[in-house]
DNA sequence: CGTGAAAGTAAGACGTC
DNA sequence: GACGTCTTACTTTCACG
């Protein structure tokens, strides 16, 4: 493993340069549209040599700024036509009970993403099940009987979009 | 096009039958775990030769199930670090409104994903902004101020995590 | 529908500028 | 760092069980 040259202290944001130039946000930007699209065309949208698209694309890699590639799925159509958003709130808010959760509960059959925030609520965890009944014995078997959950709070998701132009707003 | 056998009239759940074998399910979960899996690592995992693996694939695809591919991105370290999760409530709750809410924003730079749910608020947005001062400006912008929103809370998203085991709860 | 083997295509490593 | 070429590995097509 090779060390960085500056071990960066322990902050926030590395705002330290453009970080990312144009080649770069072109390569991200495409692969977040289709995470399959070929060296090929990652190197022509980009306008650079296919060699040269495989190592900026191994660098992003290794620098952290692309994680991995997921696909995606229709919940519905593989039998989980129900999706929730669980706002959970927590009592005491014990720091070892805080953490445990979103570790603990992503792990959990239907579970889609957890999500720790600030606010009203402590959690929003978003799940999907086959039927109402699951949703229901879902939440309470797994989410209002827990140590340190105060509140349940459920809604149900009736259309989930992502959205088309995330890094727009990156400086 | 080949046209469908079974026209199946307008409905919610597609429940006919296992929809997915086992060899699909497999298929699924490592292409959730990574969209990159190369094809005869993914044949080997389902137990199946890698021609047939590709014809699954490809039925998996047309059929929907599959939806697409995307890269999972570092927010963070993308110049994003300030994420929320805006809740959204609508006044009329006019169908146009809420109808073209969820496809504009979803254009806007920055937000991640926009849910359409049911309960005390209408929308979640999903967003990323480099500062707090950024994410201040987006949501008084193009939130607070759009037609038909009564009221929008937002809530700092500290973490999230994605599910690992989502498939798990599908029948 | 599932399979094996051959043809077509893309990815990764190397030497050079 | 970026490039072009070459080798390797993967995907995909096809005739067949």
């Amino acid at each position: 493993m090779p060390k960085n040259p500056t071990p960066r202290p322990p902050g926030p944001a590395p705002r330290e340069r453009p970080l990312l130039d144009d080649v770069d946000r072109s390569l991200v930007a495409q692969l977040l549209r289709d995470g399959r699209t070929p060296n090929v065309v990652l190197a022509r949208g980009a306008g650079i040599a296919e060699s040269t698209c495989v190592a900026r694309v191994r660098s992003l890699r290794e620098r952290g700024l692309l994680a991995g590639v997921t696909a995606e799925v229709d919940l519905a159509r593989l039998g989980l036509p129900v999706q929730a958003m669980v706002a959970i709130r927590f009592s005491g808010h014990l720091r070892a009970d805080v953490d445990a959760f979103a570790e603990e509960v992503s792990g959990l059959p239907g579970v889609v993403a957890t999500y720790n925030i600030s606010g009203t609520y402590d959690f929003l965890v978003h799940v999907a099940a086959p039927t109402p009944e699951h949703l229901r014995d879902f939440v309470l078997d797994n989410l209002t009987g827990r140590r340190g959950v105060a509140q349940a709070e459920t809604s149900l998701v009736f259309h989930v979009k992502r959205g088309t132009d995330v890094l727009a707003a990156a400086p």
